[in-house]
RNA sequence: GACCCCUUCGUCCAGAGGCCUAGGACACCGGCCUUUCACGCCGGCGACACGGGUUCGAAUCCCGUAGGGGUCACCA
């Protein structure tokens, strides 16, 4: 209803003095080109100003972190270039820069929320949640989300329940009445209604808080002054105000962007397309490419010009030329730009970024392990193993070997798509090593009823071949994100498949 | 479904009332160059979602409609 029009852009600090902005991860998994997306505005927003960049990771949610996935992140963005001024590799003046490491402080925060009031214990059980959510569903409310079941506990009683152990999570006694006024840098003003944001949870059953809680208390310490962050964030903004006014704390200025987007419109994920950077920077994309291309998406740098350098976009960054809407993330312009990057290099640099990147010393070796046994001449080393190299591998030859004696094509499609979501939740597999994954994928074969027909199956799949050394050292030196988007290449081809 | 955000070529952007018979990039299609391919060059295809206003004048401002997206978790 409003912030149409002219969304009356400012980059101007809401607070004197230079910029504070931070690039927020939770590593849960793959990191994400989303998450470079943000953290490239960020970036160029903060030394635009000559402000911190500083980077934290948001490790709150227990049963999904993993220190794997924290090291695979902080790896990628250095190597995009994006180098953070504060972080939990780095230190700073305002650490631990790692949530999971700041737990006193948010436990302080809740118990002074909950001594003002401002806050409430709740010992409603996930079964009774559960059910709330199911009579809303049924009922088609207009208005999901928590009841507020125990918002007027009495304290005393509260805190009794609570001593007794029953266990209970802290809620935000969200405003019944009045309208939140989100002052958008980007967008303008964004007005919701207090009373349509449930009672947000800021601290769980397992003492851990929620995100909501976490980030405010964080931005708040560590003298955060612009959010720049993702659109997805909008509709519990107003929480967030909530819990600035609750602490007494100004909130920092919030710059919500556009969500980057598969082909079809809907936001990017792993589904439709790769999103992990390591994707891109196993393939031998360039990272000055990628962040040129990124820049791209929602920025621009004047109206007949889209090729520019880091430094240029920070040289002429400024809110007006960012526009809000979700662009498509397109991987054929992405090629096209580092394909012009290539050209542009003079022969030096390409052998050595060549070099870097392909032929790493440990991939090398790799290769040259199974080679040895396979090769005469060196020669041939290359044309042998041309399978690891490059992304796509053409199926049309082979893909008699997607027929399984005794497993319907469904079937067999099924078989492989669960093993490329198996592949995720589990650590072994995640590293990708030949022996986790010769772990893994034996349990996995068992657990879905297959046998080590699968093998093949997988064998073809990675690398369009029939006959490659072992399956798991293969697919090691195919590596995890190649193997990925080729199984997901097969199932692609063998569901457009006709006749079998 | 409710709330919020978004809406210019297939895609990414330019455009901030007349400069727009709407510009650039990627993709696509022609042609030139060339032993081939690539590069390069020239050209082509191709969009202001729709309907009402406001205005002398609207892609640009306002309203409505439609479409797309996001959010409605003890995930971030």
């Amino acid at each position: 209803m409003t912030g149409q029009g002219s969304p009356a852009p400012d980059s101007s600090p809401s607070t004197a003095g230079a910029p504070r902005v931070r690039i927020a991860p939770s590593p849960t998994g793959d990191p994400h080109v989303g998450t470079a997306y943000i953290g490239l505005f960020n970036y160029v927003f903060a030394r635009k100003h000559g402000g911190k960049f500083i980077l934290r990771i948001e490790d709150t949610d227990r049963k999904r972190s993993t220190k794997s996935s924290e090291e695979a992140i902080l790896a990628a963005l250095r190597w995009l270039g994006l180098e953070w001024d504060e972080g939990p590799d780095v230190g700073g003046p305002h650490g631990p820069y790692r949530q999971s490491e700041r737990l006193d402080l948010y436990k302080r925060h809740v118990q002074q929320l909950l001594d003002a009031g401002l806050a409430y214990r709740c010992f409603c059980t996930p079964e009774r949640l559960a059910d709330l959510r199911k009579q809303q569903e049924a009922a088609k409310a207009s208005r999901y989300g928590y009841d507020r079941h125990c918002r007027d506990l009495d304290p005393a009683e509260s805190l009794r329940r609570a001593e007794a152990g029953e266990p209970y999570v802290v809620r935000l006694k969200m405003p019944l009445t009045g309208t939140c006024v989100i002052e958008d840098g980007l967008r303008g003003s964004i007005n919701r209604e207090y009373g349509e944001s449930d009672d947000q949870v800021l601290q769980k059953s397992d003492g851990f808080p929620t995100y909501h809680l976490a980030n405010v208390v964080d931005d708040h310490e560590m003298g955060i002054t612009h959010v720049i962050r993702g659109e997805e964030w909008i509709s519990s903004t107003p929480k967030h105000i909530v819990l600035y006014e609750a602490f007494g704390w100004e909130a920092p200025r919030f710059f919500h962007l556009g969500l980057l987007r598969n082909p079809n419109g809907s936001k990017l994920s792993k589904r439709k397309n790769p999103v992990s950077v390591d994707y891109y920077r196993e393939l031998g994309f360039l990272p000055e490419s990628m962040l040129n291309y990124l820049g791209t998406m929602g920025f621009s740098i004047s109206g007949d010009r889209d090729r520019f350098t880091l430094d240029e976009m920070i040289e002429a960054f400024d809110w007006s030329r960012v526009s809000a809407g979700g662009p498509v993330f397109d991987p054929v312009k992405l090629r096209a730009f580092n394909k012009q990057d290539l050209m542009a290099m003079d022969l030096d640099e390409l052998q050595r970024r060549f070099v870097e990147s392909v032929l790493r010393p440990d991939r090398l070796r790799l290769l040259l392990a199974q080679a040895q046994k396979r090769v005469d001449l060196l020669d041939e080393v290359l044309p042998w193993g041309a399978y690891f190299f490059g992304g796509g591998v053409d199926y049309k030859a082979i893909e008699k070997k997607f027929r399984i004696k005794g497993r319907t094509r469904k079937e067999t499609i099924k078989a492989l798509s669960a093993y490329l979501e198996a592949i995720e939740r589990d650590e072994r597999a995640r590293a990708f090593t030949a022996a986790g994954l010769e772990a893994f994928t034996e349990e996995f074969v068992e657990s879905i009823g297959w046998n080590k027909k699968f093998y093949q199956l997988l064998r073809v799949a990675t690398t369009g071949q029939a006959k490659t050394p072992g399956l798991f050292e293969t697919m090691e030196l195919v590596g995890k994100d190649r193997a990925r988007q080729r199984i997901r290449d097969a199932v692609a081809h063998m569901k457009a498949g006709e006749n079998w």
